[in-house]
DNA sequence: TCCCTTAGTTCATGATTCACGAACTATTAC
DNA sequence: GTAATAGTTCGTGAATCATGAACTAAGGGA
């Protein structure tokens, strides 16, 4: 049944990269499935859709589930989404937190 | 009341290094007051008592809560813990983390 | 136009985790 | 023995997490 109040899909939240603290950093990579997705949107040449995460390492992610990981990363400034299309495609941010984080990621992925 | 079942203080928990996991690393540093307890350990020249942390960051933290910290931090690899008489010094496994994980913790630490 | 399909989000809720006061254990000193 | 100090465990209310169901959003026909 359809509710009687407005419901509508937010847009994009994306913290400019001065507010990304590194305790938020932490948190969003503390989470395996975040960790995974992360890493293989570092390593990608191009945006891509969540959707081909359904399954990480061997396990399956629901789709809510999924929703809100994307959502936590980049609410937290670890990627930047877009629509485009259907699809919501993502980048990680690497560059800019390499700026502000020398070392961080690459030695976060190195032990991943 | 006392309760009538035994209650024992139970020994301390320190998991071999090889498996202390970087996801549990990234979530025990990824608590506010942990990261900052187990940075001024690994400055510390000295093993330390927690109840030195008491206040942190000049917010005060029960004592209860504290507690747990040291727990975490203990059972996710990143401190070891030993009773001196009546305290509980601790101190950071800096050494072995920064075998298995190199570079991470100095860039974690840097960008605190 | 309307309907269908695909992609992703939001909602509701049960489960898990967290914070912290109270009560406890453990050790030392007297 | 008692008292004091340091830290742990327990209980519980609060906050967060995971997920199915229902939804929005956009594109592609007929």
């Amino acid at each position: 049944m359809q509710t009687s109040y407005i419901t509508i899909m937010r847009v994009l939240v994306h913290p400019p990269i001065e507010d990304v603290t590194l305790q938020a950093v932490l948190y969003a990579l503390a989470d395996p499935v975040r960790l995974a997705v992360f890493a293989d949107l570092v390593d990608a040449a191009e945006p891509k859709a969540c959707s081909i995460y359904l399954t990480v390492n061997d396990a399956p992610v629901p789709k809510s589930t999924l929703s809100q990981h994307f959502r936590i990363l980049r609410e937290h400034g670890l990627i930047r989404s877009e629509r485009r299309g259907v699809e919501m495609l993502s980048t990680a941010r690497k560059d800019e937190l390499d700026a502000k984080f020398p070392g961080l990621i690459d030695s976060i992925l190195a032990a991943a």
